[in-house]
DNA sequence: AACTATTTATAAGA
DNA sequence: TTCTTATAAATAGTT
């Protein structure tokens, strides 16, 4: 179509070849528009010239990205999901993390799901809880720890009180008898037998059990049965 | 060109539509074929007919998806990297999140990095992990109150046996005033100043110094000062 | 899908 | 680039 008919091969005139290639372009992209109005259809044509120059021609009411989109969306290909796969996939993971992490510190604050646990589970959450409260027991301790020194010490002293009254009183009962009769009057001198102080009086059960459990620490045992 | 001129407006027919989409498509594709082979063009053409079936061209020796990345680089413009974006910052946040997560349970576990932080941010910290060992507390004390309201049941035991015994001892001492004089040798029956009874044989502020700090619920109160 | 009258695109020249 | 124009090519309507 032209003065002379043309074979199909490479313009090797520069020149010659950027008119045909800009007269032909226009008439592919005449070409387009007609076809676009003519059938409805939708149309993407992107075109580089051997320089490298860009010529595009999108069909009204879409863009480039919907046409990409579709045709993605179309063959079912990727395009560039080949990057965005790998992040998808990374994202993924970290969202699982994520999920697992805030379960973690809800269990820890106390408005965790604990319903839907199995007893191992629970167990090694509550493992895990209580090695977590090891620092705020450090520090607990110190108070716990100076409470009951006080407590001893009060014992201790109340007791030895104690044994001291009941020797001069045992000294006053034999040095005059009369007074023996006070022993079997119904009081009770002995502690009672919570307390299992029985005949000893300076037996230390008592102790020995407000400490029970103690560890190496010698201070008193927190930890759950 | 063709047996008469057509206005270049929709064509309602159906059939004339498909059938001219077809015929014009394939002029366009091989214009495009024979751009690309006088001119060495790239060109991609992606075409959608109203019924929605896909139709490209690709000239030779590149693909859709080349074109697509020349494409982007030579306009700048995103196209998928405003969803690659996005993307990216959510896995921003979400890695800035996960850090967050991880030190908050770091801390409560003891591992935490507590070194840079500040005394408020310290003190936040304790709050959150005492609000924390709540729970672990609510059995804890079921423990400790055990211990203690044996503890008290001991003291208040002993106490009353001392208080007794006292009184025995002021009766003897007013009956026979011979054994008065042990009342100055030396020998404290009073407890020692630590535990404050003073004179008060049933003053209970021994009680209420082992009780000190006692919440409503009436047991040890273990929190931190 | 093939035919062909006709329109349209465009090669070469200005 | 754009215009011109002779001519090749595309295609509308028909078969």
């Amino acid at each position: 179509m032209g003065r002379g008919k043309i074979e199909i091969k490479k313009i090797e005139n520069r020149t010659s070849r950027q008119v045909t290639y800009s007269k032909r372009r226009n008439g592919i992209f005449k070409k387009a528009q007609e076809l676009h109005v003519l059938c409805d259809a939708k149309i993407s044509i992107i075109m580089f010239s051997n320089t490298g120059k860009l010529h595009e021609y999108t069909s009204p009411n879409t863009s480039t990205k919907k046409i990409y989109d579709q045709y993605q969306r179309t063959q079912g290909c990727d395009l560039w999901s080949t990057h965005y796969e790998n992040m998808q996939e990374t994202l993924r993971k970290m969202k699982e993390i994520n999920r697992r992490l805030r379960n973690e510190i809800g269990i820890r604050v106390g408005n965790g799901d604990l319903s839907n646990m199995k007893e191992t589970e629970l167990y090694r959450i509550e493992q895990k809880m209580e090695d977590s409260v090891a620092i705020i027991r450090e520090r607990k301790y110190h108070v716990i720890k100076t409470q009951t020194d006080t407590c001893k010490k009060k014992v201790r002293n109340l007791e030895e009180v104690h044994g001291n009254l009941l020797l001069d009183f045992d000294a006053i009962c034999l040095m005059d008898p009369r007074y023996a009769a006070l022993k079997d009057d119904g009081r009770a001198y002995e502690i009672d037998p919570v307390v299992s102080y029985g005949n000893g009086m300076y037996n230390h059960r008592y102790y020995a059990n407000f400490n029970q459990g103690d560890g190496a620490s010698g201070g008193p045992d927190l930890r759950l049965a």
